[in-house]
DNA sequence: TATCAGTAATGCTGCTTTGGCATAATGAAT
DNA sequence: ATTCATTATGCCAAAGCAGCATTACTGATA
């Protein structure tokens, strides 16, 4: 390697040449610079063999670009600021100030608070790209291993998963019986899951959203019947569609009742069953600064949601 | 300055870096770099510290970009072709491809070879900003101090200025006496200057061209008289209308005859005068590239040009 | 004309940085 | 659990670089 000169032109000897040809003297910009006159003769010296063409003509007297100094002198300047900016833009990226954030959301437990939150992160952090899309608690988490998506507000993950997710949780939810406004027991406050043994039920598809199935599955289970499932649907809106139609009743977390679906009411149940809760989670490795700073606001907007998703009569 | 890190990223270790991040391997990139692997952890590392922000995201499986090194590689990528190309500029500049040419030229004397050196000049390095101004002598002095022009087409300078300028002599010009197509001499190919020593003579403006004056005054000064000045022009064209116009006599450099002016006739005289010769001069102190390639066109355009300005008839 | 003053280049030295080798630490896959 | 692959770290020698002293040169000045 010994005398063989590098690829690359030095960022540092450019600036120095800049600062040479600026004041037209060598020890002028040695002063600048805060070093000696032989250094910058020799950083000139370097970076005119990494050119490969002389940029400054000197006499004794004066200093004075060349033609090709000249040029480069106008060129530098422009890339040392562009250097500049990178650096800036790479710790701007690396505050999460630019940057993504995509979001994966279940529709039916989030639509009240989440338009706010995203609105909240925008103003704070014009410069991010955020987009948000609706996805089934299965549908995120394959979005998560293409890299879609950044956080996903879900239900919990299975046992499986959980080590590599990092959760916060949002708020608790309760199951609920969603039975048909024309229903009988339409307005009792409660009644016994195992008075629904041999009734029909409509279902959300389990696949979609495992975590909450099984836990309704669970409840029956509990309560001593295993449900007889007369009809399932992708889209809860159309369980309830369903329910209200009379095709059956269902188990659905509390907070579909934002859904504005008319036609059903929903009772509390006895046994009562473990509360769903709504989380917002997020791979554990390289984690981006985008997410980090997205889960502080949340953090700190969690006693509104909260109070937001509370029901706000008699429990 | 011990741990004193650069105020400027390293163009290497950002060049080690993208091949890092490319072939998402430390140990791929030390092969591809022609070096070992510990060197470009460690200038992976610095780089982070110039920049100020993680880059990469390590496992020991598998590297990844982080949110900031996955902007700073687009854009680090855009700042080494940047690198790349500015200096190829400044090579283009340094072997005069790019640039510019101010061209000066005395318009009476250059007027049948100038177009075609300039057309030649131009499509051999079409990189080149060529500008031509019509300047007498003195304004062409007056030029190169203020770094208006780079070359001019003008008379040999005098001997103050000599040092300073290189000359390159591109023909040389005998004077002739002019006189008007209507004078009773006006059909003769020769006759004794001191004829002419009680005419009335028109001249070209002696601060303007100097050194032809002089050379003319000192013409008649050999043939024993001082010519009474009858007018003067700074205007080559206008000292041959007023000859025409019979207001008077002249002494010219042989080339005006291209400037197609009716109504004169051009003699030779005796005693015979000095030539009259036609040159290209440049400053001595930093010839740029684009004058040397110049130069050397000229150089080797110079037989045609002096046979163009031969007079075509007998001498 | 000779001296002087100011400037860039060069020789040299010691410190700093960097590359290369050996090895440790770590995490994934079998 | 073990092994393999990969990156990080400790160490040393070599190279690069800054700083000092000095030289070489030129334009200005007396």
């Amino acid at each position: 390697m010994l005398l063989w000169h590098n690829e690359f032109m030095d960022l540092k000897r450019i600036a120095t040449f800049v600062t040479v040809a600026e004041l037209q003297s060598f020890t002028e910009a040695a002063a600048r610079l805060h070093t000696v006159q032989p250094a910058i003769s020799r950083q000139v010296q370097q970076l005119e063999q990494e050119v490969g063409a002389p940029l400054l003509w000197r006499t004794k007297r004066t200093v004075r670009t060349t033609a090709a100094g000249a040029i480069f002198l106008l060129r530098a300047k422009e890339l040392l600021a562009r250097a500049g900016e990178i650096r800036e833009e790479a710790q701007r990226a690396n505050r999460g100030e630019v940057g993504r954030l995509a979001i994966g959301y279940l529709g039916s437990a989030t639509s009240p608070f989440l338009p706010d939150l995203v609105q909240r992160y925008r103003r704070q952090y014009p410069g991010v790209k955020v987009t948000v899309a609706e996805m089934t608690p299965t549908e995120q988490i394959q979005a998560f291993e293409k890299g879609a998506i950044d956080v996903g507000f879900t239900r919990p993950v299975d046992r499986h998963q959980r080590s590599r997710f990092q959760e916060l949780r949002i708020y608790e939810d309760q199951l609920k019986v969603a039975v048909s406004a024309s229903d009988r027991r339409a307005s009792r406050r409660s009644l016994a899951l195992r008075e629904l043994a041999s009734e029909p039920f409509v279902l959300f598809e389990r696949a979609l959203a495992p975590g909450l199935i099984d836990l309704a599955l669970s409840a029956c289970q509990r309560a001593g019947f295993s449900p007889q499932v007369a009809g399932e649907s992708p889209l809860m809106q159309t369980v309830l569609v369903m329910v209200a139609a009379g095709m059956g009743v269902s188990l659905v977390p509390g907070c579909v009742r934002h859904l504005g679906v008319n036609g059903i009411s929903l009772l509390d149940f006895t046994p009562k069953a473990a509360s769903v809760d709504l989380v917002m989670i997020w791979p554990k490795t390289h984690i981006p600064p985008t997410v980090q700073e997205f889960e502080g606001l949340v953090k700190g907007q969690l006693p509104a949601v909260r109070q937001q998703m509370t029901p706000p009569g008699p429990r």
